[in-house]
DNA sequence: CTGAAAGCGCTAACAT
DNA sequence: ATGTTAGCGCTTTCAG
């Protein structure tokens, strides 16, 4: 009748078991972990004890004895778990650690510091051996006392402000010179900028990386063409409407993140220049090729940066303390047609 | 010099902390639990020496004297974590449990029932409080014995065969059938489906309202329009260039899954089809909507699905013992486009 | 208000 | 080959 929260039924002990198949608790014990020099016949009955009852080992309480603080357990905490970026990353993790044995607790953190702190303070909490964290823009000296309780910390797409640690991340500033090269040379001159806050570091280093590629051809920077902080495919495709209809448009833009860069498309198609103003969009699309025109992007590797914080975690775990550092993973710019586009004079 | 599994420092216990402090260890639980009755001066002092130690509550060992079996964790095991449609349901799941203090393990199975099992299993032994999963097609009844073991069971997307659980799923053959009458009420009577592989039961849900709509229509059911199985995108084009360029070609294609419908919007392109044989696709796909044609869709509501399932398993697990049923959550079929294109009579 | 003793389920160390 | 004892870090129970 009640609604109170259910008490489980109580499990079954190594004690239940051993008086079922009337042996000592010890010898289950030792039937349950694989130990050996048990006779034949009392691992049968043991087995049959455990199957009847039901019975399963208490981690817990076997960890606990044992002294050995692993879980098996690693955390990992992204952005935004639904992003393709971050989905591909994330199930790149799992894929890895799981042959050996470990498994992933899972959280968003939307850039939010507390959002991110109080995730990793729950995967804390549990003992997680590692964590593999997508680090906002905020200081993270926090960091080090998790650290000193015991859990490996490596960061991804971006380091952590405030905290050395073990980092995988994309070539961002020479991807972003890359692709703002491309439209230089094809000529334009008026190459908007789109980027996440300000305060991100991945926004940032793809900044730098637009102007390094202005510098080098000569042209000047324009603060009016830099645009930071549309939140979502939506807002960016306001800003980008805003630029194109204010009183001196771009003839190109690059948007550095795949939700801006959707919210681009769907400017250009709104105000019918898709096949003048030029595009190009850091991180891959889903259909992007299928597009008319097809978008030239800048892809970025989600799942090799995965692979590698993952593999880099287990060696850390493994005892590996060789000092902490960061490997880059290319990008990669593939033309397929709105990067190609000319500067159209427009009156 | 050696990289022998590191033993980590051993954490502060209890204990150190009450040695620090001066005072008991049952006070210092008490402080760390809140229990209160204790005195202030004494708090201050065992905060204090809790700082600085850095000592935290080991949760096993607390939950073990506690005997409450609640491990405040769940697991989620889906088919692929970085497909759009599970990540998004995958990112509701942790969302809604989140705030309760729930943490979220998760898994893809990739439609094996080998990996499904171990994951389970690798859930199972963690002792999560519940699952929410994704089932493949084979016979679950070797869940009875993880739900006795103390799991609360969801299933999404798709019942689990021979075992009776909670289950939210969309309404999969009441989509099919409104996509294919969509078609049918064009002039469409060679409507192609492309279908998971045959023991899915969303593939089969989907392939019975496809048959639903042409009964109705009184258009025969043809065989050789259908092929079940191709896997991801890549396959599914090469199916549909089949299926194009083969003796009696369809007018119309239902694609059942997002990937397909991605595979089948390339075939198209590449026999230049795409304004002349028709598309729906089961499941939005990013960037449908810009398209040429865009993309007509039956959308499914990943979110409210993921919403749904979370919601009922913390209910479950609050003590809630109501009938066990299936919730389904409707889709919306969105015309865009590619679904409104008239049959061509080829020659 | 504070503390000592007992024991959660399990395994290490030591018997037999 | 099997069993006994102690104790992991914590909370419960009961005494002061």
């Amino acid at each position: 009748m009640s609604k109170d929260p259910r008490r489980p039924p109580r499990r079954p002990t190594i004690r239940d078991v051993a008086q079922r198949a009337g042996v000592s608790f010890k010898t289950v014990s030792r039937v349950v972990n694989g130990e050996g020099g048990v006779s034949p016949e009392l691992v049968t009955r043991v087995r049959a004890a455990v199957a009847e009852l039901g019975y399963r080992r208490d981690p817990a309480a076997s960890i606990l004895r044992r002294g050995d603080a692993r879980t098996n357990t690693i955390g990992v905490v992204l952005d935004d778990l639904a992003n393709p970026f971050s989905a591909a990353l994330h199930r790149a993790v799992v894929d890895v650690v799981r042959p050996r044995g470990v498994v992933v607790l899972s959280a968003s953190s939307d850039e939010d510091a507390v959002e991110e702190q109080e995730a990793f303070a729950a995967f804390a909490e549990r003992r997680v051996d590692g964590v593999v964290l997508m680090p906002t823009g905020t200081d993270h000296g926090w960091l080090e006392a998790e650290r000193a309780a015991g859990a490996e910390i490596i960061t991804v797409d971006r380091p952590a402000p405030g905290f050395d640690a073990d980092c995988v991340l994309a070539d961002n500033r020479d991807g972003a010179a890359r692709a703002t090269a491309h439209l230089l040379r094809r000529g334009h001159r008026r190459i908007a900028f789109l980027g996440d806050v300000s305060h991100t570091y991945t926004a940032n280093e793809r900044l730098a990386g637009y102007r390094d590629s202005l510098d080098d051809a000569d042209v000047e920077f324009d603060d009016s063409l830099v645009r930071m902080g549309p939140q979502g495919s939506e807002a960016a495709r306001e800003t980008v409407i805003d630029l194109l209809t204010g009183p001196a448009p771009p003839t190109a833009i690059f948007t550095s993140q795949n939700l801006m860069t959707i919210g681009a498309v769907r400017a250009l198609r709104q105000l019918g220049l898709h096949h003048e103003v030029a595009l190009i969009g850091f991180d891959d699309v889903e259909l992007a090729d299928m597009l008319d025109p097809a978008i030239t992007v800048v892809a970025q590797s989600p799942v090799e940066i995965g692979t590698t914080a993952a593999k880099l975690l287990l060696r850390r775990l493994d005892g590996d303390s060789s000092p902490r550092g960061t490997q880059v993973v290319p990008t990669r710019l593939i033309p397929r047609g709105s990067g190609e586009i000319a500067p159209l004079v427009r009156r």
